[in-house]
DNA sequence: CGAATGCTGAAGCATGGACTTCAGTATCCG
DNA sequence: CGGATACTGAAGTCCATGCTTCAGCATTCG
Protein backbone atom coordinates (compact mmCIF):
# COMPACT_ATOMS: atom_id res chain seq x y z
CA UNK A 1 0.00 0.00 0.00
CA UNK A 2 1.73 3.14 1.17
CA UNK A 3 2.58 4.21 -2.04
CA UNK A 4 5.30 6.76 -2.48
CA UNK A 5 3.84 9.20 -5.04
CA UNK A 6 7.05 11.24 -5.56
CA UNK A 7 5.21 13.60 -7.70
CA UNK A 8 7.79 16.08 -8.89
CA UNK A 9 5.41 18.43 -10.81
CA UNK A 10 3.58 18.58 -7.43
CA UNK A 11 6.53 19.75 -5.58
CA UNK A 12 7.04 22.07 -8.34
CA UNK A 13 3.67 23.65 -7.78
CA UNK A 14 3.64 23.77 -3.62
CA UNK A 15 7.31 24.97 -4.08
CA UNK A 16 5.96 27.68 -6.10
CA UNK A 17 3.26 28.96 -3.34
CA UNK A 18 5.90 28.39 -0.68
CA UNK A 19 6.92 32.27 -1.52
CA UNK A 20 4.88 35.06 -0.68
CA UNK A 21 5.78 37.26 -3.62
CA UNK A 22 5.42 34.56 -6.15
CA UNK A 23 1.68 34.55 -4.27
CA UNK A 24 1.32 38.08 -4.29
CA UNK A 25 2.02 37.94 -8.48
CA UNK A 26 -0.80 35.14 -8.82
CA UNK A 27 -3.11 37.94 -6.94
CA UNK A 28 -2.14 40.26 -9.16
CA UNK A 29 -2.42 37.90 -12.16
CA UNK A 30 -6.44 36.84 -11.23
CA UNK A 31 -7.12 40.43 -12.06
CA UNK A 32 -6.07 39.21 -15.87
CA UNK A 33 -3.02 39.25 -17.95
CA UNK A 34 0.31 41.22 -17.02
CA UNK A 35 3.71 42.21 -18.47
CA UNK A 36 6.58 41.55 -16.37
CA UNK A 37 7.41 45.34 -15.72
CA UNK A 38 4.16 45.65 -14.70
CA UNK A 39 4.08 42.76 -11.97
CA UNK A 40 7.52 43.77 -10.89
CA UNK A 41 6.24 47.57 -10.21
CA UNK A 42 5.02 46.88 -6.38
CA UNK A 43 8.27 45.06 -5.12
CA UNK A 44 11.28 46.57 -4.34
CA UNK A 45 13.13 44.08 -6.48
CA UNK A 46 14.95 43.82 -9.98
CA UNK A 47 12.86 42.99 -13.23
CA UNK A 48 15.49 40.03 -13.33
CA UNK A 49 13.80 38.67 -10.26
CA UNK A 50 10.75 39.13 -10.78
CA UNK A 51 11.25 36.96 -14.40
CA UNK A 52 13.04 34.43 -12.14
CA UNK A 53 10.28 34.37 -10.21
CA UNK A 54 7.59 34.13 -13.33
CA UNK A 55 9.80 31.43 -14.68
CA UNK A 56 9.03 29.00 -11.78
CA UNK A 57 5.47 30.17 -11.42
CA UNK A 58 5.69 28.86 -15.14
CA UNK A 59 7.54 25.53 -14.76
CA UNK A 60 5.21 24.57 -12.07
CA UNK A 61 2.53 25.29 -14.55
CA UNK A 62 0.36 28.03 -12.95
CA UNK A 63 0.78 30.47 -15.29
CA UNK A 64 2.39 30.59 -19.37
CA UNK A 65 3.58 33.46 -20.71
CA UNK A 66 4.16 35.02 -24.20
CA UNK A 67 6.29 37.41 -25.77
CA UNK A 68 4.38 40.35 -28.10
CA UNK A 69 7.19 42.62 -29.24
CA UNK A 70 9.32 43.63 -26.49
CA UNK A 71 6.35 42.42 -23.86
CA UNK A 72 6.18 39.28 -22.17
CA UNK A 73 2.93 38.62 -21.15
CA UNK A 74 1.54 36.58 -18.34
CA UNK A 75 -1.01 34.69 -17.62
CA UNK A 76 -2.83 32.16 -15.36
CA UNK A 77 -3.55 28.59 -15.87
CA UNK A 78 -5.55 27.19 -13.78
CA UNK A 79 -5.05 23.52 -14.27
CA UNK A 80 -2.37 23.18 -11.71
CA UNK A 81 -3.67 24.84 -9.13
CA UNK A 82 -6.42 22.56 -9.26
CA UNK A 83 -3.99 19.99 -8.82
CA UNK A 84 -2.58 21.32 -6.05
CA UNK A 85 -5.82 21.62 -4.79
CA UNK A 86 -7.08 18.46 -4.58
CA UNK A 87 -4.28 16.69 -3.26
CA UNK A 88 -5.50 19.10 -0.19
CA UNK A 89 -8.73 18.54 -0.11
CA UNK A 90 -8.38 14.74 -0.28
CA UNK A 91 -6.13 14.57 2.76
CA UNK A 92 -8.03 17.03 4.74
CA UNK A 93 -11.22 15.26 4.17
CA UNK A 94 -9.30 11.88 4.88
CA UNK A 95 -8.41 12.53 8.19
CA UNK A 96 -10.85 15.33 9.36
CA UNK A 97 -12.48 12.28 8.99
CA UNK A 98 -10.41 10.45 11.21
CA UNK A 99 -10.35 12.98 14.10
CA UNK A 100 -13.92 12.88 13.33
CA UNK A 101 -14.32 9.24 14.48
CA UNK A 102 -11.36 9.96 17.10
CA UNK A 103 -13.85 10.83 19.62
CA UNK A 104 -15.32 7.09 19.10
CA UNK A 105 -12.26 5.69 19.15
CA UNK A 106 -11.23 7.39 22.43
CA UNK A 107 -13.63 5.09 24.30
CA UNK A 108 -12.87 2.04 22.98
CA UNK A 109 -9.20 1.43 21.46
CA UNK A 110 -8.75 1.47 18.20
CA UNK A 111 -8.38 -1.55 15.50
CA UNK A 112 -8.18 -0.16 11.89
CA UNK A 113 -5.03 0.36 11.98
CA UNK A 114 -2.77 -2.44 10.93
CA UNK A 115 0.79 -1.20 12.25
CA UNK A 116 -0.69 -1.32 15.67
CA UNK A 117 1.20 1.35 17.27
CA UNK A 118 -0.74 0.44 20.78
CA UNK A 119 0.87 -3.07 20.54
CA UNK A 120 4.06 -3.70 21.11
CA UNK A 121 5.81 -4.34 18.03
CA UNK A 122 9.26 -6.62 18.20
CA UNK A 123 9.00 -7.78 15.05
CA UNK A 124 12.17 -6.86 13.29
CA UNK B 1 -5.08 48.26 -3.35
CA UNK B 2 -2.92 45.48 -4.20
CA UNK B 3 -1.62 44.27 -0.76
CA UNK B 4 1.31 42.49 0.05
CA UNK B 5 0.02 39.89 2.15
CA UNK B 6 3.65 38.16 3.04
CA UNK B 7 2.42 35.47 5.53
CA UNK B 8 5.53 33.27 7.01
CA UNK B 9 3.03 30.65 8.22
CA UNK B 10 1.69 30.13 4.58
CA UNK B 11 4.87 29.75 3.36
CA UNK B 12 5.95 27.54 5.76
CA UNK B 13 2.63 25.19 5.21
CA UNK B 14 3.32 25.18 1.31
CA UNK B 15 7.29 24.56 1.95
CA UNK B 16 6.43 21.70 3.88
CA UNK B 17 4.15 20.62 1.69
CA UNK B 18 6.84 20.42 -1.61
CA UNK B 19 8.86 17.33 -1.01
CA UNK B 20 7.06 14.37 -1.54
CA UNK B 21 8.29 12.41 1.15
CA UNK B 22 6.89 14.44 3.76
CA UNK B 23 3.78 14.52 1.71
CA UNK B 24 3.90 10.46 1.74
CA UNK B 25 4.45 10.74 5.72
CA UNK B 26 1.01 12.90 5.61
CA UNK B 27 -0.54 10.23 3.90
CA UNK B 28 0.77 7.99 6.96
CA UNK B 29 -0.59 9.79 9.37
CA UNK B 30 -3.73 10.11 7.50
CA UNK B 31 -4.02 6.24 9.20
CA UNK B 32 -3.68 7.45 12.54
CA UNK B 33 -0.90 8.57 14.78
CA UNK B 34 2.83 7.04 14.25
CA UNK B 35 6.56 7.54 16.07
CA UNK B 36 9.61 8.86 13.97
CA UNK B 37 10.67 4.73 13.41
CA UNK B 38 6.83 3.85 12.09
CA UNK B 39 7.50 7.47 10.10
CA UNK B 40 10.97 6.50 8.65
CA UNK B 41 10.27 2.33 7.46
CA UNK B 42 9.32 2.63 4.28
CA UNK B 43 11.81 5.12 3.05
CA UNK B 44 15.59 4.77 2.65
CA UNK B 45 16.58 7.80 4.82
CA UNK B 46 17.94 7.64 7.90
CA UNK B 47 16.35 8.50 11.64
CA UNK B 48 17.27 11.84 11.70
CA UNK B 49 16.38 12.74 8.21
CA UNK B 50 12.56 11.63 9.11
CA UNK B 51 13.51 13.80 12.41
CA UNK B 52 14.31 16.63 10.62
CA UNK B 53 10.98 16.15 8.29
CA UNK B 54 8.76 16.09 11.01
CA UNK B 55 10.11 19.01 12.58
CA UNK B 56 9.42 21.05 8.80
CA UNK B 57 5.75 19.54 9.40
CA UNK B 58 5.97 20.73 12.95
CA UNK B 59 7.04 24.32 12.31
CA UNK B 60 4.36 24.17 9.61
CA UNK B 61 1.78 23.26 12.13
CA UNK B 62 0.55 20.71 9.78
CA UNK B 63 1.52 17.96 12.69
CA UNK B 64 2.27 17.72 16.97
CA UNK B 65 3.98 15.42 18.29
CA UNK B 66 4.48 13.99 22.03
CA UNK B 67 7.45 12.12 23.23
CA UNK B 68 6.21 9.54 26.32
CA UNK B 69 8.82 7.55 27.15
CA UNK B 70 11.27 6.89 24.28
CA UNK B 71 9.09 7.29 21.69
CA UNK B 72 7.98 10.53 19.96
CA UNK B 73 4.77 10.17 18.53
CA UNK B 74 3.47 12.62 15.40
CA UNK B 75 -0.59 12.91 14.86
CA UNK B 76 -1.96 15.60 12.09
CA UNK B 77 -3.25 18.96 12.54
CA UNK B 78 -5.85 19.46 10.17
CA UNK B 79 -6.45 23.45 10.95
CA UNK B 80 -2.64 24.49 8.98
CA UNK B 81 -3.58 22.60 5.96
CA UNK B 82 -7.00 24.14 5.91
CA UNK B 83 -5.68 27.13 5.68
CA UNK B 84 -3.72 26.11 2.81
CA UNK B 85 -7.07 24.83 1.53
CA UNK B 86 -9.07 28.03 1.28
CA UNK B 87 -5.97 30.18 0.12
CA UNK B 88 -6.26 27.75 -3.24
CA UNK B 89 -9.88 27.70 -2.83
CA UNK B 90 -10.13 31.24 -3.13
CA UNK B 91 -7.86 32.14 -5.84
CA UNK B 92 -8.66 29.33 -8.05
CA UNK B 93 -12.53 30.21 -7.54
CA UNK B 94 -11.17 33.95 -8.69
CA UNK B 95 -9.35 33.25 -11.85
CA UNK B 96 -11.30 30.46 -12.87
CA UNK B 97 -14.13 33.25 -13.55
CA UNK B 98 -11.83 34.96 -14.86
CA UNK B 99 -11.30 32.65 -17.36
CA UNK B 100 -14.79 32.39 -17.51
CA UNK B 101 -15.21 35.88 -18.89
CA UNK B 102 -12.26 35.59 -20.79
CA UNK B 103 -14.36 32.98 -23.19
CA UNK B 104 -17.24 35.45 -23.64
CA UNK B 105 -14.57 38.58 -24.20
CA UNK B 106 -13.32 36.44 -26.80
CA UNK B 107 -16.30 35.66 -28.30
CA UNK B 108 -17.40 39.24 -29.12
CA UNK B 109 -14.52 40.79 -29.38
CA UNK B 110 -12.61 38.59 -31.81
CA UNK B 111 -13.87 35.40 -32.52
CA UNK B 112 -13.33 32.91 -35.08
CA UNK B 113 -14.69 30.07 -33.42
CA UNK B 114 -18.27 31.58 -33.01
CA UNK B 115 -19.49 28.36 -33.46
CA UNK B 116 -20.63 27.93 -29.39
CA UNK B 117 -23.63 30.59 -29.32
CA UNK B 118 -22.51 32.15 -26.09
CA UNK B 119 -25.86 33.99 -25.34
CA UNK B 120 -25.32 33.22 -21.55
CA UNK B 121 -24.72 36.44 -19.25
CA UNK B 122 -21.07 36.09 -17.42
CA UNK B 123 -22.10 38.94 -14.99
CA UNK B 124 -22.90 37.75 -11.83
C1' DC C 1 22.86 -5.14 35.68
C1' DG C 2 23.95 -4.69 30.54
C1' DA C 3 22.24 -4.53 25.91
C1' DA C 4 19.05 -3.05 22.65
C1' DT C 5 15.85 0.53 21.20
C1' DG C 6 14.34 5.18 19.92
C1' DC C 7 15.45 9.18 19.38
C1' DT C 8 18.33 13.76 19.40
C1' DG C 9 22.23 17.13 18.82
C1' DA C 10 26.12 18.74 16.42
C1' DA C 11 28.70 19.07 12.51
C1' DG C 12 29.61 18.90 7.67
C1' DC C 13 28.57 18.66 2.83
C1' DA C 14 26.15 19.19 -1.64
C1' DT C 15 22.55 21.29 -3.95
C1' DG C 16 19.29 24.65 -5.08
C1' DG C 17 16.77 29.07 -4.31
C1' DA C 18 16.45 34.19 -4.22
C1' DC C 19 18.64 37.83 -5.18
C1' DT C 20 22.05 41.02 -7.29
C1' DT C 21 24.90 43.44 -11.04
C1' DC C 22 26.38 43.97 -15.53
C1' DA C 23 26.17 43.50 -20.22
C1' DG C 24 23.64 42.58 -23.87
C1' DT C 25 19.43 42.23 -27.58
C1' DA C 26 15.29 43.41 -29.63
C1' DT C 27 11.63 46.60 -30.08
C1' DC C 28 9.16 50.89 -30.19
C1' DC C 29 8.88 55.95 -30.33
C1' DG C 30 9.89 60.67 -31.80
C1' DC D 1 18.62 57.55 -36.95
C1' DG D 2 19.09 57.65 -31.80
C1' DG D 3 17.41 56.94 -27.46
C1' DA D 4 14.29 54.93 -24.25
C1' DT D 5 11.89 50.65 -23.02
C1' DA D 6 11.38 45.77 -21.88
C1' DC D 7 13.27 42.28 -21.16
C1' DT D 8 17.15 38.23 -21.11
C1' DG D 9 21.56 35.74 -20.12
C1' DA D 10 25.54 34.96 -17.45
C1' DA D 11 27.82 35.07 -13.40
C1' DG D 12 28.36 35.44 -8.50
C1' DT D 13 26.88 35.84 -3.61
C1' DC D 14 24.42 34.28 0.28
C1' DC D 15 21.56 31.39 2.81
C1' DA D 16 18.25 27.45 3.45
C1' DT D 17 17.32 22.49 2.61
C1' DG D 18 18.07 17.70 2.69
C1' DC D 19 20.92 14.58 3.64
C1' DT D 20 24.71 12.19 6.00
C1' DT D 21 27.70 10.33 10.04
C1' DC D 22 28.85 9.94 14.63
C1' DA D 23 28.32 10.40 19.28
C1' DG D 24 25.26 10.60 23.25
C1' DC D 25 21.27 9.94 26.28
C1' DA D 26 17.05 8.14 28.13
C1' DT D 27 14.15 4.23 28.32
C1' DT D 28 12.82 -0.46 28.20
C1' DC D 29 13.77 -5.38 28.20
C1' DG D 30 15.98 -9.92 29.27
Amino acid sequence: MLQHSTDPQLDRVFLALADSTRRAMIEQLSGGPRSISELAAPYDVTLTAIGQHVLALETAGLVKSEKVGRVRTVTLEPKALARAERWLVTHQKRWAQRLDRLGDLLAEDDDDDASATKTKSPKK
